[in-house]
RNA sequence: GCCCCCAUCGUCUAGAGGCCUAGGACGCCACCCUUUCAAGGUGGAGAUCAGGGGUUCGAAUCCCCUUGGGGGCACCA
């Protein structure tokens, strides 16, 4: 029997990082054993569902590289996969088929209670300090006394018999599981007033019908266990395996919320996060290889991927671990992909202070190339591009005249520094404008005047780039070339003297 | 309240009875490299393995209890 397992997410938010995570743990498995993964879209929560946060799920899963072998239609490509519809509200007959079935047979029945009788018992087993718990009141009603509520219009739900005794699991990545059928809260709806039916009912249906041999999801989901299996049961099901993950978590060890963190997987994206180091990471959140070596790509880490060597414990998400990681990953990059990634970022960044009013020029292609090794080692995500380069393209640089003079002259000595150093620069020439050519010259001035390198080098850098900390310095003038070069240098001069 | 799960440095983790005076990584602190910032290198601080009982010649590892934390108990998924 082929190994089968499935991500299901509901589309009633934005990629959320757990269902990333999920998914990946999903993906790997099948990966690893040589099975299918499949994608089902839980769409039944009609009112919270929408098609905007269907594609942000799905294009969120795509740009991490986790391919589904089965899955709904999506964007012009059609549906894959022998079990479709991949769509619950496309399977609607089928679970109502499901429900018909086990209404015959007595598994479940008509529950005709208003939300003011239920909300009114659950008052009271509050009060009482009992635990919530459907009271039963429908669970016996005879013929005639279904027809009487019927005749006064009241829709009912379907309610599924959980009987009694207990339900016992080997999970896989907890071992063996107990629940008394007792604590699972009475009959459970499976099927709104409406006709809609509920998630703890579809999953099973679907998980059934599209031959689910493995269940793996989030610990959240391990005290709903005991229903599903029931509901397996019920339906004449063969019951999956389950492996239960251990949760994400906030700071403060809470279920990781939008609250509390970032969750949605698209921000990541939007900050430059690389989809190899979120991968990584999310695969390192709650698996770990075994060995010291952490930096894996997808491929390398479903190769080694084991659902038994999944911790048990809850994970809090760390994002300086992960900036680390996504540095880690910006290195690696080639020169080529590096530019691709980095430029989107860029011109954003640009964008923005165009807005505000400055004078931006747009970088060229060359540009970027050039870019490559002045960035590569500074960025820990590809969003801090701008903010790394801007001065680059900015027409002019705000130049604040107390920085140009460096902590060990005064301002006459600035001023002659920077005059010294336009001249030496000018003399390079165009042509051979280039960090080797430019440094041995400068290096000699300060040697012939008794400067410290570092002091002259300073004064060049607020000059040229307006800021204390950039790119190296030589590899920053050729950057934004010859001509710029001395201009700046010159407008800087003149901004010092004005001030002196 | 009831049920279930979990528990190794601040964080992610290695550890499946002796190899542990508990290893790695992030972060932090020094130092080196160095034109700033990074990156990189070296070193350091940081965990009485939540606490208490057992079992065993021997326990971070097995069992029990306590404590702490988390999750679940909808006509949400």
């Amino acid at each position: 029997m082929t190994i089968r397992c499935r991500i299901a997410p509901s589309p009633t938010g934005p990629l959320h990082i757990g269902t990333a995570r999920t998914a990946l743990f999903n993906y790997l498995f099948a990966r690893h054993v040589g099975g299918t993964f499949i994608l089902r879209l839980e769409d039944t929560d009609v009112a919270r569902s929408t098609v905007e946060y269907e594609r942000d799920i799905l294009d969120g899963l795509h740009w991490l590289g986790i391919a589904w072998d089965e899955g709904p239609e999506v964007a012009g490509q059609a549906a894959r996969g022998p079990f479709g519809p991949y769509r619950q509200m496309q399977r609607l007959p089928l679970y109502a088929e499901a429900a018909e079935r086990l209404l015959r047979e007595d598994k479940a029945y008509p529950c005709y209670c208003t939300p003011e009788e239920l909300a009114a018992d659950r008052f009271a087993s509050e009060v009482a300090h009992r635990p919530p718990r459907y009271v039963g009141r429908c669970a016996r009603l005879i013929a005639a006394e279904r027809r009487a509520r019927e005749a006064e219009g009241r829709k009912p739900v379907i309610r599924f018999r959980v009987g009694e005794g207990s339900v016992a699991f080997d999970d896989i990545v907890r071992g063996r599981v107990e629940f008394n059928v007792d604590a699972l809260g009475g009959d459970l709806v499976i099927v709104r007033s409406d006709g809609t039916p509920l998630y703890h009912f579809t999953v099973v249906v679907d998980d059934a019908a599209m031959a689910i041999t493995h269940v793996i999801r989030g610990e959240d989901h391990l005290s709903n266990t005991p229903k599903h299996i029931l509901l397996f049961r019920a339906l004449g099901a063969e019951v999956p395996d389950f492996a239960h993950l251990p949760l994400i978590l906030n700071a403060d060890r809470t279920k990781m919320s939008k609250r509390k963190s970032q969750t949605a997987m698209a921000d990541y994206i939007a900050q430059g996060f690389v989809r190899e180091a979120l991968v990584n990471y999310l695969a390192l959140l709650g698996w770990s290889s075994g060995t010291e070596e952490e930096i894996f790509t997808l491929d390398e880490i479903a190769g080694r991927f084991d659902l038994s060597r999944v911790q048990q414990g809850g994970a809090v998400f760390d994002r300086e671990r992960l900036e680390w990681l996504d540095g880690q990953w910006i290195r690696r990059l080639s020169p080529d992909e590096l530019v691709e990634r980095m430029a989107p970022f860029l011109t954003a960044a640009l964008a923005v202070r165009r807005a505000e009013g400055a004078v931006v020029r747009d970088p060229s292609e060359a540009e970027l190339r050039s870019l490559v090794p002045l960035v590569r080692e500074r960025l820990p995500v590809l969003g801090a591009i701008g903010s790394l380069v801007d001065f680059l393209f900015l027409e002019d640089v705000t130049v604040e005249p107390d920085l140009l003079v460096p902590k060990r002259w005064d301002v006459a000595q600035a001023l002659d520094g920077l005059a010294q150093a336009r001249r030496v620069i000018a003399d390079v020439g165009a042509v051979s404008f280039e960090a080797d050519e430019i440094e041995p010259p400068l290096r000699a001035l300060c040697e012939a005047r008794g400067w410290k390198a570092g002091d002259l080098f300073m004064a060049i850098r607020v000059a040229v780039t307006g800021r204390t900390t950039a790119p190296p310095l030589f590899d920053t003038m050729v950057a934004l070339g010859y001509e710029r070069t001395l201009a700046r240098l010159d407008a800087a001069r003149e901004g010092l003297a004005a001030v002196a």
